[in-house]
DNA sequence: CCGAATCCGCCGTGATACTG
DNA sequence: CAGTATCACGGCGGATTCGG
């Protein structure tokens, strides 16, 4: 009711922005790899501190709650004594994460040849040594 | 010849990185725009600056050099009087724009939800109204 | 026409310490 | 256990100017 716009299908030449609108959401350092541990099944917030291997706690948290309000990610409290708090990813993220692993095959099949070519580049244009 | 490491695939546990990767390489504010209108055929650097809305002289020559040292995209001097200089999708870099049709793709599908997800979790966290 | 160089502001990020 | 608050830093990105 609310919005009514879901048949306006962006425009070829746009599709570069809402390609944007996705790295931008899921862009950040952390995202990816928060997403792929809370995949896995509901993860509380300490385990993920660990899982996810160099975070700090600041951008555990900012980025949880990125997540949380793209609603990828499903927050919930358990008021008991010592306090609980599992995040567990929606659908859509679980779909994020499948489509993630296309750009990974792409990743994985070009990784050599673009190493190759940054080195070429590098040997070519590579900053008149010394001076 | 001189790589032969691409049969050492990466672990499940570390694709957050190999994605990370990718996003890193393509995430740039302007990458995307670029690759876009490169993948219609070759166009010239004026061409990108109007094509690209936005995007600064400044950010439109760093961006191209990334793109090309990663082999994404081939630079063609012409060495008329008017310099003159193309710029080319590779193979590869048709392959990631394909692959970028998948998230683009995921993004329509969820778009209003998404929409819908952040005006729910801002107007509940929304700030506690007035005090 | 194509690009390099410089200056500068913004913000994402990390370190640390404090609270409930 | 699960955050929040504050400070400081580094790099990205924009505006402008100069060179080939």
């Amino acid at each position: 009711m609310s919005q009514g716009n879901s048949d306006v299908p962006v425009p070829v030449e746009d599709q570069a922005c809402t390609v944007r609108q996705v790295l931008d959401r899921v862009g950040g350092k952390w995202s990816i790899g928060i997403l792929v541990a809370a995949s896995k099944g509901p993860v509380r917030f300490t385990e993920l501190e660990r899982s996810v291997e160099g975070i700090s706690r600041r951008m555990l948290t900012l980025t949880l709650r990125q997540l949380e309000r793209d609603g990828l990610l499903v927050r919930t409290v358990y008021p008991t004594v010592p306090p609980k708090v599992e995040y567990r990813a929606t659908e859509i993220a679980l779909e994020l994460y499948d489509s993630l692993v296309t750009l990974t095959t792409w990743a994985e099949r070009h990784r050599a040849t673009i190493a190759a070519a940054r080195e070429s580049y590098d040997r070519e244009h590579g900053l008149t040594p010394v001076s």
